[in-house]
DNA sequence: TCCGCTATTATGACTAGGTCCTAATAGTAA
DNA sequence: TTACTATTAGGACCTAGTCATAATAGCGGA
């Protein structure tokens, strides 16, 4: 049996929002009712049309994209790298990186710069974080630029062991011992 | 003087990528050109239509937006908070959070909840990492959702302590130990 | 059964922001 | 002047709608 107005127009405002991408023209074949019915509950609804919601999800998003974070890959832009010894990158804190009240960067950032780069710096197909000891000390503030430097300091246990210093200037920010797993003991 | 064909043709393709929100009307009026010309430039460079960079926009954020790193805030979603106490959260590991090659999510996601879970767990205005002590004791893949439980379990010279552990099902696949520093002792 | 009411469907005119194709005109260099 | 590219113009068509008007369907109550 087919819905009632009342149940098919908030069926239709829960589909439109899971997905705002439908057109009117599909949503009358799922419902089985015509085009102006839908244009009708939309109305009803103040729903507006497809291009008008596509807009918004766009523009929504259009902030967001230029400071997305590049999670992928290294985190900080890699300025030297010599495979199983040593690797630096540098990351600049910006306004997404910090704590909107203090202007004070959040430490996971931090990590994954010095985290990234010890990975990169192991020359092996697959390189793990296994375990790690850090230390913050001192709060790195919003326009600083931090420059990680990585170096393999030796093997313990199947693992091997990178250091990472941050700095701003020559004030150290971040220290972290990394006891990396790799696939091929080199 | 107006420009040239390949120098509109560079502005524009620099315009239209800075805001792609932007009509071939009102590039035709910035560049004083017909419309005629504007729609043959993006032709000759492959630039789609306004509906289509919108859609582009959107699509792209739309994943985004759902699995958005929202590196504002905790990352993971916060199911369970008591102030000074104890915190959980849930991060379903996707693409995004893997290497491509292997699958495996990269330490620092891991971390970033951890951390992050740590910090909003503290009362108080102001709460940093200090020092940590992490394990990663085994691979998370895509796919896997991990909780991840924090529990404030004392002082320590000025430093309030926080254990977070991470589990996939039953399985410990993260362990940390957070010493935090805090504006005011409570 | 007919009346009244809501719900639904149909129809036509119009819109933005295009596409695609054809054709005319402008500008410039050999 | 010729040859060529660059630009402009025009018309038909498209999608995914809007808005207004009108016709029809379904159903409950007297």
């Amino acid at each position: 049996m087919k819905l009632k107005k009342k149940q098919r127009q908030e069926k239709l405002q829960e589909m439109i929002e899971e997905t705002p991408f439908i057109t009117d023209e599909e949503l009358s074949n799922k419902f089985g009712v015509s085009i102006q019915t839908i244009r009708l509950d939309r109305l009803e609804l103040s729903i507006p049309e497809l291009r008008e919601r596509i807009k918004h999800v766009a523009h929504k998003n259009w902030n967001e994209e230029v400071r997305a974070l590049p999670i992928d890959e290294v985190i900080g832009e890699v300025v030297n790298l010599e495979l199983d010894n040593l690797a630096i990158s540098i990351l600049d804190i910006k306004e997404e990186h910090v704590f909107s009240r203090n202007q004070i960067a959040r430490g996971h950032h931090l990590f994954a710069q010095a985290n990234s780069l010890a990975v990169a710096v192991i020359n092996d197909e697959l390189a793990l974080t296994a375990n790690v000891k850090i230390k913050f000390t001192r709060p790195v503030k919003v326009g600083e630029r931090v420059v990680a430097k990585a170096s393999v300091v030796g093997d313990d246990h199947n693992r091997t062991i990178v250091e990472v210093k941050s700095y701003v200037h020559d004030e150290v920010v971040f220290e972290g011992k990394f006891y990396m797993y790799r696939t091929t003991e080199n």
